[in-house]
DNA sequence: CCTACCGATCGGTAGG
DNA sequence: CCTACCGATCGGTAGG
C-alpha cells in the first residue's frame, strides 16, 4: 500500500506547476491553467505563492541543492578518480530519476529566471561542472584516464545524462541503476587507459 | 572579404526569428519583438509570413531535411559500421555547427508545433534515431561493437551532440572537426571490441 | 509596409 | 479562497 502523501496547498501548486512547466514550458504555462488543475481560481494561487517566477526559482534552486549534496557525499567517500566518476554519475542519475519533471524544468527553463537569479544559477552550474571536470583531471594526472579535452567531456557526459528526463518513465524497464550502468559503460570504458 | 548576403525580407525575418526563438524560446518571443529587430511594424510581418508558427515549422522541417540528407549521403558511402558511425557523427555535427541557432530551436522548441506538425516531426525524429540504431546493431552483429542497449546509446550519443548549440561559438577554438573528433573519441573508443 | 484596431489572454491586486 | 477587476500585451486582420 502506498502512503497517501499529504501535500500542503503550496506543495500541490508547486508539484502541478512543475509538471506543466515540463510539458508546455514555463512561458506557455499560464497561472489560469495551473489554477484550473488545482481546482481553484487563478487569483487564489497568490495566497500561497508570491509570483509565477517564484515557483520556477523554487524548482531550480531546490534541484541545484540536491545535485550539490549528492556530489558532496560522493567526494567525501575519498575514492580514486575512476570509481569516483562512476559514483558521481550514479548519484547524478539518481537525483534526476527521483525528480524527473523538476529536472526537466531545471535543465531547460532556467533561462526564464530574472536577475540576479539567472546569474546565480549559472554560477552554480559552472561550479558543479568544474567539480566533475576536476575528477577527470585527477584521473588523467594519475594516468587512469587517457588525455582528453576535459571541459568538452564534462559537457558531453552531462548532456547525455540530462537528456534522461525527456524519455525516462518511472515504470519503464530501465531503472535508475540500469541507466547509470549504461552511462558508465558507454563513457568510462571510453576514458580509461588500456 | 565576406560577400554581403542579400536576404529577402522573408529570409531576414526567419533568420532573426530563429535567433530570438533560440535566446528566449518560442513562446516568450513576441511578434512585436521580432518586428522591432527587423525595423518594421508588427502588422507588416504578416505581408511576408502567414503566422508565427509558420516560422517555427520552417525552421524545424528545414533542419530535419538537412539531417536526413547528411545521413543519406553517409549511408550511400557503403562503409563498415565503425567507419559509418564515425562519418554519421561528423555529418550530424556539421549540420549543427552550420546552423547553430536553428538547431537549438529544432531541438527544444518543436513541442510548440501544432498538430499534425508535431506528430510528423516526432515521426521523423524516430526514424532518424532508428537509422543510427541500425548502424550500431550492424556493428554488434559483425562484432565490431560490444553488445549494448542500442536504443539507449543512440539517445546518449545524440543528446551529447545535440547539446552543442548551447555552447558552440563559431569563432571559438573548437571547430566542427574538433568537435566531431572529440565526440567520436569519447564514444567510439568506448564501443569497439578490444 | 503603415495606421488603426480586434478579441483574447496574460500576471497580478484590492478587498472581502 | 472568491469576485471583480487592472493595465499590459498577445497574435492577427482590415483597409489602404
Amino acid at each position: 500500500m502506498l502512503v497517501k502523501p499529504k501535500l500542503t496547498r503550496k506543495q500541490q501548486i508547486e508539484k502541478k506547476a512543475t509538471e506543466l512547466f515540463q510539458q508546455n514550458g514555463y512561458a506557455a504555462t499560464s497561472m489560469r491553467d495551473l489554477a484550473r488543475f488545482i481546482g481553484i481560481e487563478a487569483a487564489s494561487l497568490y495566497s500561497h505563492i508570491k509570483s509565477k517566477e517564484e515557483i520556477l526559482q523554487s524548482i531550480c534552486f531546490r534541484l541545484a541543492e540536491e545535485f550539490f549534496e549528492a556530489m558532496q557525499s560522493v567526494e567525501e567517500e575519498g575514492l580514486k578518480p575512476d570509481e569516483q566518476i562512476r559514483r558521481a554519475i550514479v548519484a547524478h542519475v539518481q537525483v534526476i530519476t527521483d525528480n524527473p519533471s523538476a529536472s526537466a524544468v531545471f535543465f531547460s527553463e532556467w533561462r526564464h529566471l530574472s536577475e540576479p537569479f539567472m546569474s546565480d544559477f549559472l554560477a552554480m552550474r559552472d561550479q558543479y561542472e568544474g567539480r566533475i571536470q576536476q575528477i577527470l583531471e585527477e584521473g588523467i594526472a594519475t594516468e587512469m584516464f587517457k588525455p582528453m579535452d576535459t571541459k568538452f567531456t564534462v559537457l558531453a557526459l552531462l548532456s547525455s545524462i540530462n537528456w534522461i528526463p525527456s524519455w525516462y518513465q518511472p515504470d519503464g524497464k530501465l531503472g535508475p541503476e540500469d541507466i547509470a550502468r549504461n552511462v558508465t559503460n558507454v563513457f568510462i570504458d571510453g576514458l580509461k587507459v588500456r
